[in-house]
DNA sequence: GACGTAAACGGACTTTACCCCGTTTCTCCC
DNA sequence: GGGAGAAACGGGGTAAAGTCCGTTTACGTC
């Protein structure tokens, strides 16, 4: 009985298969809803056209949404690295108002150009937390609010309204459902992107007027 | 033939058992809701409850959604009634200021008081328009925004941006599963709903500071 | 009151997400 | 290289949403 007792030295490592795999479905899963549309995409046919069983997909994300949660956080983690890292307005350094702005503008523009894929991360289902909207955006404003010494008072409520208010209507209510306000029909997606950026620096100038 | 070649007199009216269905269907619905949770109530326990088929309930309302959303709707229209036509400062007559932050209070704790059947009501499938979210906040809040005269440009947007800073909070990211900011855990619907308001009233305070 | 028609009904059928569990494959250690 | 054990795989099984279409029923007309 030489063997440990604790299981030390092995940190959760993915084994080589699995890691495998999941670039395959990833990559299939990437084909399908260009070729498809996102809401095209079933379990089954992720699975088959991968060469996989549909045991492995589901064991890989968990569910349809963490699918898409996955091609997600590939892309949020560059954006993340420009916004923690990229030369300012929007990267650390400059007026955290400014900041704020860009983010907006930044942001908004994300959204919109992955909102098919970005809706489908979201499902009700059991208890997944939706993880694409609050889960980056919140504390970074949080972070500029304060930074910005506004005297505002209960930053963690504010920041997720604000959150809300930026994401929100790219996320949820709008992109090929509702065009916003009396435009209807024919405002693409770069007039919408501009709107609503522009609506988000409104709302920030005025939030931050001293 | 003395038959009108133009049907008049036939306005879409419903049929008497239809009608009747209807009623039956949603008090089915409401007490299972009660009894059950909302998301375990499915369409063919439902049908089943209720003692009709299947395809009665989907004929009445198009989807699982739909359900909730007729629940709801009979709640809204009190709720409207009150901000169209109660007393100040909810209803009209006050200063629209004062409106905007009474109504987002009375807002808040009304999607917090209903916030399963709310939930439940959104449902990403097909192109149902979500409904309940900016549909009556958002032209209200534009109204307001317009009559304080604030001086804000593209009031469309703004009211899009704003109406989700007060319903998304309270309808999609939170209520089960992130309670706000670091005060996590104990923190019971009540509070929520006055942390939310008092956030919505800085926001707005904000916005209208000349 | 009988009749014709359009609307409503019912439930079998299809599709799809998700579960389960026996089987296969990797990986570590000798 | 061989063996043990854990992790991953596969695909049949289940549940629930949504569709279809043959049957029944309400209601206006004669």
């Amino acid at each position: 009985m030489d063997s440990p007792l604790v299981p030390f030295g092995r940190p959760p490592t993915e084994r080589a298969d699995a890691a495998r795999n999941r670039e395959v479905l990833l990559c299939t899963a990437r084909a399908m809803i260009a070729e498809l549309g996102a809401d095209h995409v079933t379990m089954d046919g992720l699975a088959e056209r991968a060469g996989l069983g549909k045991g492995t997909v589901f064991r890989r994300f968990g569910t349809r949404a963490g699918i898409f949660r996955a091609l997600l956080d590939a892309e949020e983690r560059r954006f993340q690295c420009e916004v923690l890292s990229g030369p300012p307005p929007l990267g650390p350094g400059g007026d955290p108002v400014d900041r704020l702005i860009a983010y907006g503008r930044a942001r908004t523009r994300f959204l919109l150009e992955r909102h098919e894929i970005a809706r489908a991360s979201f499902e009700r289902k059991g208890v997944a937390p939706p993880a694409v909207g609050p889960n980056f955006s919140r504390p970074h404003i949080r972070m500029l609010l304060a930074q910005a010494a506004l005297g505002l008072p209960d930053l963690d409520t504010l920041s997720l309204q604000l959150a809300s208010a930026l994401e929100g209507p790219a996320l949820l209510f709008l992109v090929a459902d509702l065009p916003p306000g009396g435009r209807a029909a024919g405002c693409a997606e770069d007039d919408l992107g501009a709107l609503l950026a522009d609506g988000w620096q409104t709302l920030v100038e005025r939030i931050a007027r001293r």
